[in-house]
DNA sequence: AGCACGCCGACT
DNA sequence: GTCGGCGTGCTC
């Protein structure tokens, strides 16, 4: 157990956007069980909120301080030694520590004072009377059918809403008071049931049921409720007073809810191939300094078994380890192997776990009951104690970037946590990102490479075909080339599947009128929007907005939408007209939308009920699929033309990460790439599966733009309802930075510029890109700038910093 | 963030 | 005259 508090007062950080912590008394009753890395309620204003106590105070310092009112933990959630690494995180993002540390745990933690109208009696019988005024009426008839009703969400529904409540309580028609939100994730309890030490005196009736359950509680010795459920179906009703008359001893603990099932008994590891034996090697001789390694190995070169060795070997050292993995829908085969070679010493961090089951991994973790975890990008955060290694698989890959709330980059730190426990990170990828290359360049990271696949499969044949060539073709030859049909054609007739991709969802991506010539946009975006056939209706993929299907131009008023452009969707009815006896299926954010669906389509895909997959970049990660042969890529080159300095990046990733899924099995695999830019150095490099190529040709670009890896970047996003505002806004934020700009080597500041989208969901959206050799400079600068009374007092338009940004858009 | 305070326009 | 709008500032 960590030191408890032994000082009059704490130093707490509530999660609200402030840029400082709060001091508070704390009661000897609630002391005595208190200790860093706690949850708190505490007063702040007139309110109540959560806190974390960060550290022991001697002296108040010179505020008055209020004292906190309750201890919500009685176990800390994360050690005292991550506090630094939170604060770092916290300085780095120009995020505030309460904020910072409520994104590091999982959510749910949260207690909090919220307003809410309650009616009074007055108010009924107002209600039922009638007569008042239609709006009040409305409102008054929301909180007395949701008995109370919180101000939040009425002013959400409403903006007026507010005002209406506030005319109610004057009326005495409700009332408000604040009411405490509790957590919504929360600890479970399981009841037990066990026999006494001795049988009881007293006598009762024994029931042909009674006699069941203690004769099943006998054998078992312990059992609990659940499991006696099984059994007993009535077993709760029937313990009741078994347990009163003494015949039972019932007990409620703690336990840990297991989303994934029964616990796989731990598997024997393989023989590691020299190669593999080579980079165990290398890494282990570093296990106890912070060395980190760019860990280079194509597709089937056997990674995870390197990456499970090091973990294997750190947890028998006696330390832990974080292993992460780029975040798919379901659990990605990485994971899968991991839990089949550590069991149950392993938690499991996943999207799709609930609130409660993350809680109980973390709290796994925390109680120390397990000290490896693997996971998405927030298990960097996890409450290891002494890291003993951390691996980032997929190094590459952009799902370690979160891009709203706090905007971390876990790969970045997962190099950072490495430093702080001086423990070796490996990060790993057949296609590694520029940023990792060039640390090997500049000697930050050391290289290790597997070349050679384990079980001998041949990489598979990439060919380019020269969309040009087809433009202006009939029918659909200029998007399914006839090259790629033939290739189509001769894998259905060996009986292999074929995957065909294209990394935009929907029937038809370009509505245009017939009549004005006008694009069909989202009057809440700047956006086209995307008309999907299964659907039946026009969508913006940016806020959700739908028109309907038969609708005329809105711009003239009488023309008639013509649906040019193509998504995955056209391209599947287009694959069931070219391939009338295939079976065709889709896999895309639109077809997996339901609960269970992406569940059955990948099964059917691996049980073989459909030949022809077609989807977007969902395909392209974490799933195998064996009897794949054929990658087909409708449009290599759909992102590489947006305005952002990672578009050649991205595109050469997300295009090698597909190919990389042809030839899984037994069978040599085939891609086919269409391209309007065959010629384009990222299309070539891609073919040619050579990320040095791709890097060689991308680094004189970034270096002589200043862009990472060769200058740090911090990306302001300025938005707001009012488009003037907004840009006035955003000119202000810019003055100020020129004015902090004073310290050598200088930052250079670009914009306020308007957004490519320049707008989404109703707010106007601008930007300014600041770039600087300094990290010190550059992070100095932001943080003044965003304190800046002048820049923070203005709340209707949002200044957000994004440090380090993934895609500028 | 949320909540109160305070200062100005358009209503009784 | 006041009711209620929003801009400004503070929370240990
Ligand atoms: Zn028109
Ligand atoms: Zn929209």
């Amino acid at each position: 157990m960590p030191p408890m508090i032994s000082t009059d007062y704490i130093e707490v950080a509530v999660t609200l956007p402030v840029n400082q912590t709060f001091v508070y008394g704390i009661p000897d009753a609630l002391r005595v069980d208190a200790c860093p890395g706690m949850r708190v309620l505490v007063p702040l204003g007139r309110r109540r909120v959560t806190g974390y106590i960060l550290a022991e105070k001697k002296e108040s310092g010179p505020y008055k301080t209020k004292d906190v009112l309750d201890l919500l933990d009685d176990y800390p959630l994360f050690p005292e030694s991550d506090i630094a690494f939170f604060k770092w995180v916290a300085g780095y993002y120009i995020y505030p520590i309460g904020d910072t540390i409520k994104a590091a745990l999982p959510a749910g933690l949260d207690c909090m004072d919220v307003s809410c109208a309650f009616v009074t009696v007055k108010g009924a019988q107002a209600l039922e009377a009638g007569g008042l005024p239609h709006e009040e009426a409305g409102v008054l008839g929301l909180a007395a059918a949701k008995a109370g009703i919180s101000l939040k969400s009425l002013s959400r529904r409403d903006p007026a809403g507010a005002a209406i409540l506030r005319r109610l309580e004057k009326k005495d028609l409700v009332r408000i008071s604040a009411v405490l939100k509790k957590e919504t994730a929360g600890i479970k309890t399981e009841k037990f049931i066990s026999l006494p030490k001795k049988t009881p005196s007293r006598q009762i009736r024994m029931s042909v049921k009674r006699h069941k359950i203690l004769s099943i509680v006998r054998e078992a010795g312990e059992i609990s409720l659940t499991s006696l459920k099984r059994h007993v179906p009535t077993a709760p009703n029937l313990i009741k007073p078994l347990a009163q008359a003494g015949w039972l001893n019932v007990v409620s603990r703690r336990v840990f809810r297991d989303p994934l099932g029964e616990p796989v008994t731990p598997n024997t590891p393989p023989e590691l191939t020299d190669e593999q034996a080579v980079v165990v090697k290398e890494i282990q001789t570093r296990a106890d300094v912070f060395s980190p390694c760019l860990l280079v190995g194509v597709t089937g070169s056997g990674k995870t078994e390197v990456y499970m060795r090091l973990v294997a070997d750190a947890v028998e050292k006696g330390r832990g380890a974080i292993v992460l993995v780029p975040e798919i829908a379901l659990i990605s085969q990485t994971e899968r192997r991991f839990r089949a070679r550590f069991g149950d010493k392993i938690a499991v961090i996943h999207s799709m776990l609930s609130q409660g089951e993350r809680l109980d991994q973390w709290r796994k973790i925390s109680l120390g009951k397990v000290n490896i975890v693997i996971g998405a990008r927030s298990a960097i955060f996890a409450p290891i104690r002494k890291i003993g290694i951390i691996i980032v698989d997929e190094e590459h890959d952009y799902s370690y970037k979160q891009e709203s709330g706090l905007r971390h980059n876990a790969r970045d730190l997962a190099v950072v946590r490495a430093k702080m426990h001086n423990c070796p990170v490996v990060l790993g990828s057949a296609t590694p990102s520029v940023q990792s290359c060039r640390n090997v360049v500049s000697e930050k990271f050391f290289k290790l490479e597997l070349t050679r696949r384990v079980n001998n499969q041949t990489l598979p044949e990439i060919t380019l075909v020269d969309m040009k060539k087809y433009q202006g073709s009939w029918g659909t030859d200029s998007i399914i080339t006839p090259e790629l049909g033939r290739g189509i054609r001769s894998c259905l007739e060996k009986g292999n599947q074929a995957l065909i991709f294209l990394n935009r969802r929907g029937f038809s991506t370009f509505p245009v009128c017939a009549s004005c010539g006008k694009t069909l946009g989202c009057p809440h975006c700047d956006v086209t929007m995307t008309l999907h056939k299964g659907e039946d209706h026009y969508k913006c993929h940016l806020c959700g907005h739908t028109l309907t299907s038969d609708i005329r131009c809105p711009d003239c008023g009488t023309g008639k939408i013509r649906n040019l452009g193509f998504g995955t969707e056209k391209i599947e009815s287009m694959l069931k007209t070219l391939f009338p006896d295939a079976r065709v299926a889709r896999m895309d954010q639109d077809s997996t939308a339901g609960k269970g669906s992406t569940l059955s389509i990948l099964r059917q895909i691996r049980n073989r009920t459909v030949d022809i997959i077609v989807g977007t970049q969902m395909l392209a990660k974490g799933h195998d699929f064996p009897a794949i042969t054929l990658v087909g890529v409708i449009c290599a080159d759909l992102s590489l033309s947006l305005p952002d300095f990672r578009a050649s990046e991205r595109t050469f990733q997300l295009l090698a990460q597909v190919a990389g899924r042809a030839g899984r099995g037994e069978e040599p695999g085939r891609v086919i790439m269409q391209t309007f830019n065959p010629d384009h150095f990222t299309i070539k490099a891609a073919r040619n599966q050579d990320y040095l190529e791709f890097f060689n040709h991308e680094t004189p670009f970034r270096k002589a733009l200043m862009y990472p890896p060769f200058s740090r970047m911090i990306q302001l996003k300025i938005s707001g309802k009012n488009a003037d505002k907004t840009r006035d806004h955003a000119r202000l934020a810019a003055d100020r930075l020129e004015q902090l700009n004073t310290r050598e080597p200088k930052a250079q500041i670009l914009g306020p510029i308007e957004a490519a989208i320049r707008k989404i969901s109703s707010r106007y959206r601008w930007q300014i890109l600041i770039k600087c050799v300094s990290s010190v400079n550059i992070s100095r600068m932001v943080s003044a700038m965003v304190r800046d009374p002048a820049i923070q007092k203005v709340k209707s338009v949002s200044v957000v910093i994004d440090v380090d940004p993934y895609s500028l858009l």
